[in-house]
DNA sequence: AAGAGCATGGAAGAACATAT
DNA sequence: ATATGTTCTTCCATGCTCTT
């Protein structure tokens, strides 16, 4: 099987940076580190005015008061969990960005993209001993064999092989609402043609209406986060209270909505590490047993 | 050389929320 | 009840990378 040359780039250098940061900063990786790795390699910091915060929203919005806040608790959240927390945060990420052969200010969307799509490639390898499909042709999967190559986008990530094609995963930085229509509508073309498809997203997104969106769809089976413990951390209304009255919980005043918005991000959302864990069970045993024969 | 695909920037109006 | 402010949706567009 010939590689493209893209598949060396991005992998080799995503190796190399995953590597370097077990073995010079100490961090061990493991599906619950994960998310350092993938923040190490792909977040970036937008400077606002004298403010440094992470880009987790267009710019333009990112500027506004709300996103601004959330950038900087998101920030805050960063800097006491991201390791090696003795760094400064700027030198904690956005490190396949500094190795890509990148202008200062070009833009990034094709490097997170991809970069994301590896990241994600080579943590599945490592953790659920899998190699996915990275962009496979239509045709090349069961069940689509004779599908016409262009009818959709290819799939960002296939599981476990073209003979036995699975699971669908779906990796986006970001989620917008004008693109949301495209990915439903691919996720329905692959689940009308095989129901027992398993099709999940992982994203980095941070607003809870596109999050739901995504979520809520019939067509997707799961959405995980890079890290849920940053995405509640964010919409937390109650950071650092032990105890809180109900009072605050019930109606419709702000802090209430405020709660619901992130009892509902607890409970739509998961977090990449179960993804691990959802694969695992899903896989074929050695002895090629089915899922169903092997779950059941 | 042309095309697909990626995540983004930005504008403008709709929809919703809040203050007076 | 009205005006004002904020967020969401929609539309159009960019610059880059990789494929055809």
């Amino acid at each position: 099987m010939a590689k493209n040359p893209m598949q060396f780039k991005y992998e080799g250098v995503l190796r190399t940076i995953f590597d370097e940061t077990q073995k010079e900063k100490g961090i061990k990786l493991s599906e619950k580190t994960a998310w350092q790795f993938l923040y190490r390699a792909l977040l970036w910091l937008e400077k606002i005015g004298n403010e440094e915060v992470p880009h987790i929203r267009e710019v333009n919005d990112l500027k506004k008061r709300i996103w601004l806040d959330r950038g900087k608790r998101l920030a805050a959240f960063l800097n006491s969990n991201l390791e090696p927390t003795a760094d400064p945060l700027s030198n904690r990420v956005g490190l396949l960005y500094e190795a890509s052969n990148a202008r200062k200010e070009q833009q990034k969307q094709n490097i997170v993209g991809t970069g994301f799509e590896y990241s994600l490639s080579i943590l599945i390898k490592q953790f659920c001993s899998v190699a996915p499909l990275v962009k496979p042709k239509l045709n090349q999967l069961q069940g689509f064999e004779l599908a016409p190559l262009r009818f959709v986008q290819q799939p960002d990530l296939a599981l476990f092989d073209s003979q036995d094609f699975r699971i669908l995963v779906s990796s986006k930085w970001s989620l917008r609402k004008d693109r949301l229509g495209e990915q439903l509508y691919e996720a329905s073309f692959y689940r009308k043609r095989r129901p027992d498809l398993y099709i999940v997203f992982v994203v980095n997104e941070f607003d809870p209406s596109r999050l739901f969106h995504l979520a809520r769809a019939p067509e997707v089976d799961r959405v995980y986060h890079v890290h849920l413990p940053a995405l509640l951390d964010v919409y937390d209304p109650f950071p650092n209270q032990p105890t809180i009255s109900r009072d605050y919980l019930i109606g419709d005043s702000e802090i209430a909505k405020r709660y619901q918005i992130y009892q509902n991000l607890k409970r739509d959302i998961r977090d990449l590490s179960e993804l691990f864990s959802d694969i695992k069970r899903v896989k074929p045993g050695p002895s090629n047993q089915t899922c169903a024969d092997a779950e059941i």
